[in-house]
DNA sequence: AATGTCATTTACATCGATGTCAATTGAAAA
DNA sequence: TTTTCAATTGACATCGATGTAAATGACATT
């Protein structure tokens, strides 16, 4: 007879491997299907498990979408690091900062993340954010060679302006796009093209 | 004996009467709670009704939202025709205009309501805002006397500009605002100030 | 005053999401 | 191998939201 282990009829996971499956599966629900889809059951299943194991690693159906909301503020945050990184060391344009954000509010799910929280009141979560954002101020200041508090006011007031306008872009967006006959790229286009007007230092004067 | 009429037991609405309160009070608790407190019982114990009697008037649960989301969309693009209308007879400036989309979309309840319908996904609703966008465009592009169909496309641009920019005001503002050490009326400052860039139509290039 | 319509309610049924707890079992440690 | 730990599961309980059907009653019509 064989001597071979019969296949385990559990998977044993590290408790952090089990986190980080469970929220990777709840983000792809949040970004498809919206936040109802975002269920224990529903995450249970894509990944196999059941939802009494989600409440075992995260406490609460709430414990489960707190730890979701904190992991992809983490990501966004840090999509903002890397844009100020590239923007103190190599020749990275401004425009490149205005990509990155956009790409972070889409493509990475930050848009329908900040929506999410803004509906549900809780914006402790976006907490976070506020270290990054002031670091981005910081960046494009020092680059820029801004030195007075007004002129650095003027460029909180760009990075605000951007962050709505991706925001924006991310959700209503598509269809606002389409009602008004402009192309995929019209909103960054727009913002890219008006970022000039903030990052020109004025002269002292005189 | 007293001839006087025993006060009802019951109050009876007429059918429009009694949509116009559910709807009322769903609005309420939208803006209030956001979309997960628009239950029929909460709107039910709010208007002082059962909630089977919302389900007579509105045949089931997504029916009540979705004559939420069609009441409110009507607002705004009330609100827009009211700004078009302005723009069109008095000397009403640009500026207005601007200040009316940013108070539909955060007084008005219509930023949330933009963001609740793009989470759930049915973009359908959306669609009477069509007409009113387009006719912003037309009296804008109007009152600039702009002919060639890529100045309009660049009111276009600019009303896109103006909407996502207030949508994200509406929804992230405050929070956003205050990481950056913002003003109130930052947002509708930046717009206002970029704002003339698109304005000024570019005289045709000989 | 009698009658009919329908807005409204009451009671009940259903379903999904959340949560609890004891039992099971994979895997490391002894 | 034996023991121990804890990740995992299955069964059950609960609660809220939704939906259904019959009964009730307010109000207009006759």
């Amino acid at each position: 007879m064989s001597i071979e282990k019969t296949a385990p009829r559990r998977r044993r996971r590290l408790p952090e491997e089990a986190r980080r499956e469970a929220l990777t599966s709840a983000r792809a629900l949040l970004l498809s299907g919206g936040p109802d889809a975002v269920t224990l059951s529903a995450v249970a299943g894509e990944i196999g498990v059941t939802h009494a194991n989600l409440i075992h690693h995260f406490g609460s159906a709430a414990g489960l979408q707190s730890a979701l909301m904190a992991s992809m503020v983490a990501d966004l945050t840090q999509a903002l690091d890397v844009a100020v990184a590239r923007l103190r060391t190599d020749e990275g344009a401004p425009l490149e900062l205005v990509n990155a954000v956009f790409d972070a509010f889409s493509t990475g799910g930050a848009g329908r993340l900040a929506a999410w929280i803004a509906l549900s009141g809780d914006l402790s979560h976006l907490e976070p954010v506020r270290a990054a954002v002031q670091n981005l101020v910081e960046a494009i200041s020092d680059k820029m060679g801004v030195q007075d508090d007004q002129a650095r006011q003027g460029m909180g007031a760009a990075v605000l302006f951007i962050a709505l306008s991706a925001f924006g872009e991310a959700l209503i967006g598509p269809p606002l796009r389409d009602m008004l006959d402009q192309p995929d790229d019209a909103a960054r286009r727009v913002v890219a093209s008006l970022l000039p007007r903030f990052l020109i230092t004025k002269p002292a004067a005189g």
